[in-house]
DNA sequence: AGGCGAGAAATTGTATACAAAATCCAGTCT
DNA sequence: AGACTGGATTTTGTATACAATTTCTCGCCT
């Protein structure tokens, strides 16, 4: 029996833990994060950040070592992430980043077209100076990441914006289920953007803002609603045989 | 040290034990269930059924007893639940049945009358003679539940029949959301309902179920929303210092 | 009597050990 | 060569051991 220690040495084995390594490398890091909370919210930002691409396998000892932790606490992060439908944990077989089939991405969005244009308006009908500011700086940033180049930040800023949004209209409950579809979101535009420019949202972020701060809910419902129209136009949904990971898997016999 | 087992028969620590064994004692059992998520369908068929009221101590050894398995899977199930709001973990306290305040009780209320009646006008839409064979057979289930004075598995079959609604409208994440409205519903009910009669629901569930026989989504959406309404008028959610039993438990340091 | 505090008991949090299943890999056979 | 088999290896699933923290209890003090 080899200790873990050894083995993280052994260069044999570390081709896995080196996707790991280097999908956190760059990692922000605080302060060293290690409660399962932390480490799932830490996971769940590499994969808006497309730091982690779908399909990824995520090895328990992988992550436990990335955090140094055991694996106790990282399974229990997996599991709260698997709830979240951004992991899909295969008994036996282990947690891998989630690919969201085309009908579940169709669903995805049309539960957003149902919570978000509502919520918008509420959020416009509600918002405060405050509020608005808060917007303003999260514009600014998505701005920012966007002229640094850091595609991963502007794509999970530009998610953000939504959920901040959401948070305005003071619904907690709805705040959440609509976090939720935005991380998976994340991973739908992952598996079929065919746009190369992310720049439209830009504007409608811009143009979202103004109604927001002028309290024009019904505007902020029209334009909340027609933005996202033009994100679901921006991705291929159409049917077609399966993806490439799981092709593979269904020829060689296993689902 | 003492092993499990002898603790097991240690007549002195048995009180909170005989909590979960009570609840549990009626249980179906069809086969003996020991997978996380089996102990977290049970837990939460429990807490839909009345069993396990609100502010109950699960205790992860009570659990693992009753199921005959280690605190590692009840671990698993509690935290599942804990994502659900049916459970509230409070760190190096434990799990406890959640108490959702008012001010979360109106929350899951207005997202219900967001979600349901759309919910119900498409459901309508679409359902065909199965689906409404299906509604039909859950009335009567639930007919013959009120009939036993089996109240507990009235309530969890009244919260099912919008679950299955959800469902013929064939829109899974919806549906998901629906689910866990309707599971917070039952803490929300034992909390808070201050009515006797529970009948009040009967004609409502029939009203709906005519009108999505015959395929009539606007009368079933408007059904659907006054129906919410009348369930909500049922509950006293105005402001007021805290509830019993939590006040118990501070005054007694123990339920 | 009632509040306080120190130690005991119990409970949760985390790591590790062991079991079970899946994966990998070499060697064999057609 | 390629498919197949059987063991070695790896990885996950579960139980247990130990550490950290809270809760309980009882004696003490004012």
């Amino acid at each position: 029996m080899v200790s873990r220690a050894e083995r993280e040495e052994d260069s044999s084995h570390v081709q896995s833990n080196r996707i790991m390594k280097k999908a956190f490398a760059s990692e922000p890091s605080g302060q060293p994060v290690s409660s399962s909370a932390g480490i799932a919210e830490g996971l769940a930002r590499a994969i808006h950040e497309h730091r982690l691409a779908p399909g990824t396998k995520l090895g328990e000892d992988d992550i436990g070592d990335v955090y140094g932790v055991s694996r106790t606490v990282v399974r229990a992060a997996l599991q709260e992430l698997a709830h979240d439908k951004l992991v899909d944990i295969r008994r036996h077989r282990g947690a891998f980043v989630a690919q969201p089939s085309i009908r579940e991405a169709r669903e995805v969005f049309e539960a957003r077209a149902l919570l978000e244009p509502r919520t918008a308006r509420s959020a416009a009908e509600r918002a405060r100076a405050a509020d608005v500011a808060l917007l303003r700086a999260h514009i600014e940033a998505e701005h920012r990441a966007l002229d640094d180049r850091d595609i991963g930040a502007a794509l999970r800023l530009s998610g953000l914006f939504h959920v901040e949004i959401s948070k305005i209209a003071d619904q907690h409950i709805i705040a959440r289920f609509i976090e939720g579809l935005i991380a998976q979101s994340s991973l739908i535009i992952a598996l079929y953007w065919q746009r190369a420019s992310a720049l439209c949202e830009q504007h409608a972020h811009h143009a979202l803002l103004e109604a927001i701060a002028a309290n024009d809910g019904a505007r902020a419902e029209e334009l909340m609603q027609s933005h996202l129209i033009d994100v679901l136009s921006a991705l291929d949904l159409r049917d077609r045989p399966v993806h490439d990971v799981s092709l593979k898997e269904v020829l060689l016999g296993r689902d």
